[in-house]
RNA sequence: CGCGGGGUGGAGCAGUCUGGUAGCUCGACGGGCUCAUAACCCGUAGGUCAGAGGUUCGAAUCCUCUCCCCGCAACCA
C-alpha cells in the first residue's frame, strides 16, 4: 500500500513580492513531491502565506485599506508564482484563514503549561518590530541604521514559550536522527548554537504595539507574535486539531526551509510540537541562498533576479532545470545570465533537445516512424534514485545527463546513418538498424521518466514523441536563445 | 581564540571520512562525422591540489601551525 507522504515549504511574508528564494522553496518541494507521486505514493504538499504583523498593517494603512484587504490582494502574487513554476501543491494556507486562527488559539491553550508572562525592557525599533541589545544600540548611536529612526526604550509584558524545557529532547532528536537536519553541516551548526540550551522565546506582543494578529486567548491586551502563528501552519493546514485526517500526514516527511530560518524550525517549532505531544518532522531540508555573480541578492543593490522574467523568456522547465541542477540543493549557489544561458543552450538545447531531434529524425527517415521494440531501457537508475532520496537533486540531474551524453556517444559510435545505407540490400543491416534505434528510443523514454520530477512538460513532450506507434519529428525543444550572451552562430545578430 | 563553510588546470566543481596513476563540466586549440538545434563525437594543451612543518615506503587526502575568502550573529529563501 502506498504510504501517505507530507512535504512543506516555508510560508513567505506577503509584505513584498515573491523572489527567487521563494521559488527555490517551491521548486525543491515540488521535485520531491512529483518523484514520490511517480513512485506511487500519495503526497500532500503544503504552501502558503504569512499574513499578520505590523508591517502588513502599516502598508495597508498607507493604502487606506484594511490589513485583510491588503493581504487579500498580495497573497495572489505568491500563488501566481507557484503556478508559474508549475508547483503541483495540494494545500494553500493563509494565516488569516478562519480555521488556522482558531486552531492556533487552541494550540496556545494546549501549550499553557509551557507559557509564562514576563516583563521585558529594552531598545525597540518600530521598523524591525524587534528589540536590540545595548551593544547594538550603542554601535549605531541610538538610531536604527535600516530605518533611520531612534530606538525607543520600551518596557512591555510578553508571553514566553518555555523552549528551554525541551533543549535536551530536541538535541537528542537531532543527534539520533529522529529529526534529521540536512545537510550535515547545518545540523552541526545548529547543535553548536544550542550548546548552552535553547532560549525561551517571546510569543506575544501587547495589543497596543501589535494590532494585526491572532488574539491571545484569555488576555485581551495581548496579540500573538509571528512564531507561534506562522509555524503552526504546518499542522493547521492538515486540519489540526479538529479534522482527524491530519494524523494521516503528520509528522511531515520533509520540511523545506532556507538556511536563514533554520533556527526557528529546528528550535522553536520542535519545542511547540513537543509541548503539544506531537512527533517531530522527520527531515528538515535546509537549502542555501542564490547569489548573483558572487554577491548577495538584495533589493537595495538592485541585482535581484525576477523568477517571472526567467520563466517568461526561457520557459518554466528551463527555470526548473537551472535551479535544480546548478544551484546545489543543500548549499548556496550562484546565478549569472551567462551561466543560465550557457546551461540553457548547451545542456538543454545541444545535449537533450538535439538528441531528441536526431533520434526522432532517424526513426522517421529510416523506418517511416515505426519502432517495434517495447523493451524498457535498462540503464541503471540506482545512482539517480539515491541522489533524490539523499535530497541532492542536483546530483540526480547529473546522473540523467550521464545517460544523455552516453546516448549521444553511442549514436556516434554505432553510426545508424551508415547502417541505413545498407539496409535495403542487407537484411542483417536492417535488423541491426532497428535494434539501434530501439535502444535509442527506449533510452529516451527512460530519460523522459527521470525528468518527470524536474521538468514535467519536457518529460511529457519526450513521451509524446516516442510513445506513439508512428513517431513524428517533434517541435524543437529548447531552441537557441541569446538574450544576454553573444550569439556565436551568424555575424548578423550581435546585440 | 564567537560559530560554520571554503581555498584543486582560464571558470565552476568532484575527489579528503576509508592515504597509493589528480577526475568532471564549461572555455581554448586541433581533428572527425553528417542523423540532428552552426548540433554530435574524438583528441591536445593547461594543476608544485593556499603556504610551512610533521607522520609514512608513499599525502590533495592524516596531524600541527599560518595566510586568505565567504556565510551567520544584523528585515529578507
Amino acid at each position: 500500500m502506498a504510504k501517505n507522504l507530507y512535504i512543506t515549504t516555508a510560508i513567505p511574508y506577503v509584505n513584498g513580492t515573491p523572489h527567487i528564494g521563494n521559488a527555490l522553496d517551491y521548486l525543491l518541494a515540488d521535485i520531491w513531491a512529483r518523484y514520490q507521486k511517480q513512485n506511487g505514493h500519495e503526497v500532500r504538499f503544503q504552501v502558503g502565506t504569512d499574513e499578520h504583523g505590523n508591517k502588513i498593517a502599516a502598508k495597508a494603512g498607507e493604502l487606506g485599506i484594511t490589513p485583510q484587504e491588503f493581504t487579500d490582494q498580495m497573497y495572489g502574487n505568491f500563488e501566481g508564482l507557484m503556478k508559474k513554476i508549475n508547483a503541483d501543491y495540494t494545500d494553500f494556507i493563509r494565516t488569516t484563514d478562519v480555521h488556522h486562527k482558531a486552531a492556533v488559539q487552541y494550540i496556545w491553550q494546549k501549550l499553557g503549561p509551557y507559557i509564562y508572562k514576563d516583563k521585558y525592557e529594552g531598545w525597540y525599533c518600530m521598523g524591525h518590530e524587534a528589540f536590540f541589545t545595548d551593544k547594538e544600540v550603542e554601535a549605531s548611536n541610538g538610531v536604527c541604521p535600516d530605518h533611520s529612526t531612534e530606538y525607543q526604550k520600551v518596557s512591555e509584558e510578553n508571553y514566553y514559550l518555555r523552549a528551554s524545557d525541551f533543549t535536551d529532547k530536541i538535541r537528542q532528536a537531532i543527534e539520533s536522527g529522529e529529526m534529521k537536519i540536512v545537510p550535515d553541516f547545518r545540523k552541526k551548526e545548529f547543535l553548536e548554537l544550542i550548546k548552552d540550551g535553547l532560549q525561551d522565546v517571546s510569543i506575544s506582543r501587547p495589543k497596543k504595539s501589535l494590532s494585526w494578529g491572532i488574539p491571545v486567548p484569555g488576555d485581551d491586551d495581548q496579540v500573538m507574535y509571528v512564531w507561534l502563528d506562522a509555524l503552526a501552519n504546518y499542522i493547521t493546514v492538515l486540519g489540526y486539531p479538529d479534522k482527524p485526517e491530519w494524523k494521516d500526514y503528520w509528522p511531515a516527511d520533509v520540511q523545506v526551509i532556507g538556511k536563514d530560518i533554520l533556527r526557528f524550525h529546528a528550535g522553536i517549532w520542535p519545542a511547540m510540537l513537543l509541548g503539544l505531544e506531537l512527533p517531530l518532522p522527520k527531515t528538515l531540508l535546509v537549502h542555501g541562498h542564490v547569489n548573483v555573480g558572487g554577491a548577495k541578492m538584495s533589493k537595495t543593490v538592485g541585482n535581484v533576479v525576477d523568477p517571472v522574467e526567467l520563466i517568461d523568456n526561457y520557459g518554466v522547465d528551463a527555470f526548473r532545470y537551472f535551479f535544480a541542477r546548478h544551484i546545489p540543493t543543500q548549499d548556496d549557489g550562484d546565478f549569472t545570465w551567462e551561466k543560465f544561458e550557457n546551461a540553457y543552450n548547451n545542456e538543454l538545447g545541444n545535449d537533450l533537445g538535439n538528441l531528441v531531434q536526431r533520434v526522432a529524425n532517424m526513426v522517421v527517415r529510416y523506418q517511416a516512424g515505426v519502432v517495434e521494440g517495447n523493451a524498457a531501457s535498462e540503464h541503471d537508475m540506482q545512482p539517480y534514485r539515491l541522489a533524490i532520496e539523499a535530497l541532492t537533486f542536483d546530483q540526480a540531474l547529473d546522473e540523467v545527463w550521464v545517460i544523455i551524453r552516453g546516448l549521444n556517444r553511442y549514436l556516434d559510435t554505432v553510426k545508424p546513418w551508415d547502417i541505413a545505407k545498407k539496409k535495403d540490400s542487407d537484411p542483417e543491416a536492417a535488423a541491426h538498424l532497428t535494434e539501434v534505434l530501439e535502444h535509442a528510443v527506449n533510452t529516451l523514454q527512460q530519460i523522459g521518466d527521470m525528468l518527470v520530477p524536474f521538468m514535467p512538460a519536457t518529460a511529457a513532450a519526450i513521451h509524446e514523441t516516442f510513445d506513439n506507434e508512428v513517431v513524428a519529428v517533434p517541435e524543437v525543444l529548447f531552441p537557441k536563445l541569446y538574450i544576454h550572451t553573444p550569439d556565436p552562430r551568424g555575424a548578423k545578430n550581435t546585440p
